[in-house]
DNA sequence: TTTCTAATGCAACAAGGTTGCAAATATAAA
DNA sequence: TTTATATTTGCAACCTTGTTGCATTAGAAA
């Protein structure tokens, strides 16, 4: 999927993303932008950067959708070991530029796995 | 948390956790039981199974929650590296009992992990 | 400017999960 | 066995996250 227009919603999003590391809840950025655009706008937009490739999204400890900036993933292979980090006191989450080796196990094929590592951040 | 009492629809669910390997989404077991018991009934022993240590659960592709028995972990220390593989056939999840290591990370401090691994299983 | 398509807002909806409260049931005590 | 007490259950109502349909608005190209 290619990104056709790029509008101020759209713009004000990847803005966000571009200038940190940080992964970001769609509930945090709803309410981050709540004044400024709908939720739904905020969805559809989250989507479309997900499928053009700029963004990756994956599902946190609570059940709800996280989005990050990609570094090598295009639209095709958008799965990746590529692990998460978040931190138990702050909540912030972001992407770990590790390579954690997933073993072969028998009788199955793996495509690919979600890591979610929990622990204290830098800050905290 | 302990279990004070063992009631029909408690052991219901423990003997299908007792009698396979797999995990279950609460999703699943509601569908199952809805005609034995209450979708809340069914979240609550749930709930009441993992604070005691029996079952632990985790979250899913889609964000739904899943549980399965445990093997070795208290109502303390209930999160390890511990993965989980699911089917993207049939969507089966079970356990894997693999320990994979997941490498210090500068400057953060790692507690525990949640890995979910995907691929297709013996059947499929 | 006009035209055509893509993006947006709004309301309504859906699914997963939680809460409060009254009724039922299990266990312990008498 | 009966009574008293605490736990469990069902039900309805609710909350949160996320989706859909549709009418309106805005962008890009001609």
């Amino acid at each position: 999927m290619k990104i056709s227009r790029k509008t101020k919603s759209l713009e004000k999003i990847m803005n966000l993303f571009n200038n940190s590391s940080k992964a970001y809840s769609a509930v945090e950025l709803i309410s981050m932008f709540n004044s400024q655009m709908n939720k739904t706008t905020i969805y559809r937009i989250l989507e479309k950067l997900q499928k053009s490739g700029i963004l990756h999204s994956f599902v946190g400890i609570k059940g709800i959708k996280w989005y990050a900036k990609c570094s090598g993933c295009s639209s095709q292979n958008h799965f990746d070991a590529h692990p998460h980090f978040q931190c138990k006191l702050c909540g912030n989450l972001d992407c770990l530029s590790l390579d954690i080796q997933i073993p072969n196990i028998n009788n199955r094929t793996i495509e690919s796995a979600q890591i979610l590592v929990f622990g204290k951040c830098e800050k905290c």
